[in-house]
DNA sequence: CCTACCGATCGGTAGG
DNA sequence: CCTACCGATCGGTAGG
C-alpha cells in the first residue's frame, strides 16, 4: 500500500465518523503520524479526497448498470441484476459510500454539478428498467420516477446498516431487496 | 412571528442548503439583518438550533406512531396509517426534516445518544407492525428488521425530492408508498 | 517529511 | 441590538 493510499483510506474512515467538514487535515495527519503540511506531498488538497471518492463510486455504479443494459433480459431480470450490482459496489467500501451518499454536497460547485448530472443519468437508466417492465406488461402502472427514487433510497440505505461481520452478506441482501421491491410485504 | 422564530426559520433554510457545519452564525445574522453577536439575545447558541429541530421532529413522529398503536387495527391498516403520519410530518417542514435526517450526527455526544435511542424506539414500533402482520398471517415471513429499515429509508427519502408546489401531495405520496410497500412492483 | 507561518474564519463573550 | 474583541482552529504555502 502506498503512502497515498494509506492517507486516503484513513481520511475516509475519519470522514465517515465525523463528517467531511469536521475532519481537519491535522486530524488526518495525526492519524497517519505526520504533520499536516506533509500530507500535501501525497495529495493535492482536502477536496481531492472527496472528489476522487465521489467520482470513483459514480464510475463503478455506471459500469454496473452498463453491464445490465448490455445483456438482453426482461425487466425483472434486469432489475435484479442492477440491484445486485448496486449493492456490491455500495457494500465494498462503506467509508467511501458514506462520502458518496452524504458528502457530495460539499464538492465545489463545478464538480457538484458534474456529479449531479451523472447521478441523474444513473437514475434514468434505472428508471428505464421500470418503464420496460410496464411495457412488457409485467410491472404495474406506477409512476416510474417515484418508484425509482423509492428503490434507490432503499438500496443506498444499506450502507448505513450493513456490517461486513454481520450475518447478512451482500448477495443475500440484494436478493431480499429484489424480492421486496418486486412483490412487497403482503401475501399474494 | 417572533424574532426568535424568524432566526430559527432562516437558519434552517441556510442549513439545508449549505449544511449545518458550513452555516456560520454570521451567515444567519446577515440573512436576518443583524450582527452575529445579537443572535445570542434570541437563541442560546448554534447547537440549540440543531437540538430543537431534531427533538421537535422526533416528538412529532412519536406522536404519530402512538396514534396508530392506540387504535385497534390489523397490521396492513396500521402500516398504512403509520406511513401517512410519517409522510405528513416529514413533508411539513423540509428544512427541518433535512436537519433531522442528515445533521443529527453533529449533536453533542449526550444529545446524540438520546436522539439515537429515541430513533431506535421509533423503529421498533414500526417493526412491531411488520411482526404483527406476520402473526396475523397477512405478511410474508421477511426479516422484520431488514424490512423496517428498507421501509423507513423510502419514507425519509421523500424529503429529498418532495416539492410542495409539485403535483404529488403528501396524501397521495403516502398512498403510493403504502401500495408499493405492501404489494411491490410486479403484477401477479 | 518538517518547522514556521499566513490570512481567514469560526463560535461566543464583555460591556454597553 | 451593536462595537469590539477573544482564543481556537482551519486549509494551505514557503522553504528547506
Amino acid at each position: 500500500m502506498t503512502r497515498r493510499q494509506e492517507i486516503m483510506g484513513t481520511a475516509l474512515g475519519l470522514m465517515r465518523n465525523k463528517g467531511y467538514l469536521n475532519t481537519s487535515m491535522r486530524d488526518i495527519a495525526s492519524a497517519v503520524n505526520m504533520e499536516a503540511a506533509s500530507l500535501y506531498n501525497h495529495i493535492k488538497n482536502k477536496e481531492e479526497i472527496l472528489t476522487n471518492t465521489c467520482f470513483g463510486l459514480a464510475e463503478a455504479l455506471e459500469l454496473g448498470i452498463k453491464d445490465v443494459n448490455d445483456i438482453y433480459f426482461n425487466a425483472a431480470e434486469k432489475l435484479k441484476m442492477a440491484i445486485h450490482n448496486h449493492i456490491t459496489v455500495i457494500t465494498q467500501d462503506l467509508n467511501a459510500s458514506h462520502l458518496f451518499i452524504h458528502e457530495w454536497r460539499h464538492l465545489s460547485e463545478a464538480m457538484r454539478n458534474q456529479f449531479i448530472s451523472r447521478r441523474d443519468s444513473y437514475e434514468k437508466e434505472f428508471r428505464d428498467i421500470v418503464i420496460l417492465g410496464f411495457e412488457e406488461g409485467e410491472f404495474k402502472d406506477v409512476d416510474p420516477k417515484f418508484a425509482t427514487l423509492t428503490i434507490l433510497a432503499s438500496l443506498n440505505w444499506v450502507s448505513e446498516w450493513y456490517r461486513p461481520q454481520g450475518e447478512m452478506q451482500p448477495k443475500e441482501i440484494a436478493e431480499k431487496l429484489t424480492q421486496f421491491i418486486l412483490s412487497g410485504l403482503q401475501k399474494n
